[in-house]
DNA sequence: GGCTAACGGTTGATGCAGAAACTAGACTGT
DNA sequence: ACAGTCTAGTTTCTGCATCAACCGTTAGCC
């Protein structure tokens, strides 16, 4: 969200006057934050009561489906999920403990430690995977034109260069790299 | 996030076969994401570190300066932001703590209460929205084109309506309505 | 008037996210 | 071999978000 212009009447920033967001721009923001937060609570909402699982197990779930054998060191989800080790750790544990996925020890560094998809948690991800991509197709993808898309994916990408965070790789085949 | 194609292989969907996602597709919604939580994850550091302020206080203290008295009810604040009323009690109850805006009661509606901007809440928004703006514009809109942000700002509020929550509203002079 | 429903807001319980401190194993150079 | 440093992962602490239940008030309605 941004300030009013009118805060900056009879205020002056000595070192580089600011340059405030025109309206064509504070709309656009504002209507990006609202998706961002909308989006993600509907998200969350819905795989929780139809699934029974939230944003984060699905995030987890995809990303041990993505990979061949279904199986990551904790370090390679971590870097996929871009997330704190310390909730990597705790969603973990969560899982394993309701039988999403099973902690497995490491035996070439003992310090490590794999996670496995389990049966049950594949099971759970083809459950909850066909309603969470309709909500995507229904209030995105299929109201886009691929040039939208095209274009949309180009600013993202860009957005994510000047955060100076690596972008989410994705083959060609639309697997995860 | 999204499955791998290779799920699908083997499984029916009997009701309505799924749509998955085209491969560029997928790779714009998996820019999206993590555009979507490395920018918020970034803003609400950024933030911290220099002004002390979360995402949420910020965004409090914004729609508070917005309006012409720097006053609301808290119900309309709460439209405002789209948060859980519980969400919005608490928050208001730990920034009146520190003084960034204070408590009224309502005359005409005894159930009802006040939010007002203080001089301490003013001034915290005041040195931080230079900073805040400043990286906005750098990461997302010094980067684009008038017609990228119009473009954005069409499919985002596509997406908004499609989830059947109503649009921010933003006034000719740059002001919330 | 009196009954009911809806509204505005708070509270309690629970679970999750982030920062920093911590443990233990692995690597480096000498 | 061993001191210093780095890496992998866990834990602790604290604060925030969500859900549901709740309370007092207002409004609708006959």
């Amino acid at each position: 969200m941004l300030l009013n212009q009118q805060l900056r009447i009879g205020k002056v920033y000595l070192m580089d006057e600011v340059k405030w967001l025109s309206n064509d721009e504070q709309v656009a923001w504002r209507s990006w934050l609202a998706v961002n937060a909308q989006l993600t609570a509907r998200m969350n909402r819905d795989l929780q009561a139809k699934n029974g699982l939230s944003l984060a197990d699905y995030d987890v779930l995809v990303n041990l489906t993505d990979v061949p054998d279904r199986s990551l060191r904790m370090y390679e989800l971590g870097d996929k999920l871009q997330w704190e080790k310390s909730r990597l750790s705790r969603q973990v544990m969560r899982m394993a403990a309701r039988g999403l996925v099973e902690r497995r020890e490491c035996l070439d560094d003992r310090r490590g430690a794999y996670v496995d998809l389990t049966p049950a948690g594949l099971e759970a991800i083809e459950a909850a995977a066909p309603e969470h991509v309709k909500l995507i197709r229904r209030v995105m993808f299929d109201a886009f034109t691929p040039e939208e898309v095209a274009a949309l994916t180009k600013l993202y990408q860009g957005v994510l260069e000047r955060l100076e965070v690596k972008a989410p790789e994705v083959a060609a085949d639309g697997s995860a790299a």
